[in-house]
DNA sequence: TCATAAGACGGCACTCTGTGCCATAATCTG
DNA sequence: CAGATTATGGCACAGAGTGCCGTCTTATGA
């Protein structure tokens, strides 16, 4: 059996004290240091330009081994998005029931968000690969569009969206919709910051029916 | 300069009595060409195992010629969808201004889309490919994503939604989403017809935030 | 502790995509 | 019809991605 490739899956552990075997805990260093060393060369001669075998010697693991742990170069980059997909999944799931079901979603987003701003990598030099290159915009929505089934499952469970998967997945879709467009006009314009972004953007979507038809 | 790969562009003429020069004519005749012979393909051995040799020996042409009309072959694809948006863009200028916005939108996609049921190529093979392959799939989402702007410009043109440039581009977004979900419904559940899913996919769109949230 | 099974790794060869280059053939312009 | 433009085909090449196999590392259990 193959690993599965991208051993993480679910492992909801949330702890990230993460004391797997020896193999386990090598396989989570590699990992992080072909990414490493993919975004040192992302940053400095750009996404094309980086070939894999630069990245690889970088990493300090062989081309071979590289297509191991990522199935293709693209990867790299819809991987960080899919992983903060499923922590937004995992923090919708955890919200009070009290909430109403779009506002614990649209909390679970802004929530992981504002922590991944903590984070050592700058996401805008990021973004600005996935929205300017085409081959890369659509791994992107991609890997958003993934977020659907675990996020419209979610939306299942409340009361209010029981019994209709389809429109489930349908309302799931919008948000994430809203997530991506608020990421280009911050992206684009450079004005405000993203959190206002993707308020400003939820809100939008709220008023799409209301306002004039 | 180089024509631009992919002539056609604006060329709103509409009227398909495509009377060019000689050359135009050949070319558009040598695209048609290609694309028949690549579905035929697709349709046979799957779109991984076409390889664009075979295609391009299918359809008379050498293999550097091919991407001479297609940039990759992945673009065989988001080519019937970015032409499907451009019309919809199209129908929905040509509306009366005096229907309601959302409206019009609606009418537009409804409309091209059962014209292009008629044509003679099988939509749901086509649909089939991109929902089920990831890279096709972040393809057809490409495609779609660039209906975007062309829908957000004309809906800014109405006075509803009038100076509000971001907010246009995110409700355009939005019946994107509304187009990609109904069509994945239509094609996983195979219950009822395609304008059908779409125009229930477009009602819960409405009803997205006058629902309980 | 040590032998052996299970799995990771590196290297090699290969297919396919996509591109630059140039010589040739077709079309356009006058 | 002659010369300018443009399309085409063939060739070589770089990079992505895969199958295979021999070797080295880790896990297992006596």
């Amino acid at each position: 059996m193959h690993k599965t490739i991208l051993t993480s899956g679910g492992e909801q552990g949330t702890k990230s004290q993460d004391s797997g075997s020896l193999r386990e805990r090598k396989h989570e260093f590699v990992l992080r240091e072909i990414e490493r060393a993919a975004w040192d060369l992302f940053a400095t001669v750009g996404f094309d330009k980086a070939t894999v075998e630069a990245i690889s010697r970088n990493a300090g693991v062989s081309r071979r081994t590289f297509f191991r742990y990522f199935r293709t170069k693209e990867e790299l980059l819809s991987f960080s998005v899919e992983h903060f997909g499923q922590r937004v999944a995992q923090r919708f799931e955890e919200a009070p029931k009290s909430r109403k079901p779009l506002a614990a979603l649209e909390d679970a987003i802004l929530s992981v968000m504002r922590e991944e701003m903590h984070d050592t990598r700058q996401p805008k030099e990021m973004l600005g690969l996935m929205f300017e290159e085409p081959n890369l915009r659509g791994r992107f929505l991609c890997a958003l569009s993934r977020w659907v089934p675990a996020l419209g499952k979610e939306l299942a469970k409340r009361k209010a969206y029981r019994g209709d998967a389809a429109r489930c997945n349908l309302v799931a879709a919008l948000y994430c919709t809203a997530f991506d467009q608020a990421h280009l006009r911050w992206y684009r314009d450079g004005t405000g910051d993203l959190p206002a972004q993707m308020k400003r953007a939820f809100r939008q979507l709220r008023e799409t029916s209301t306002a004039s038809r």
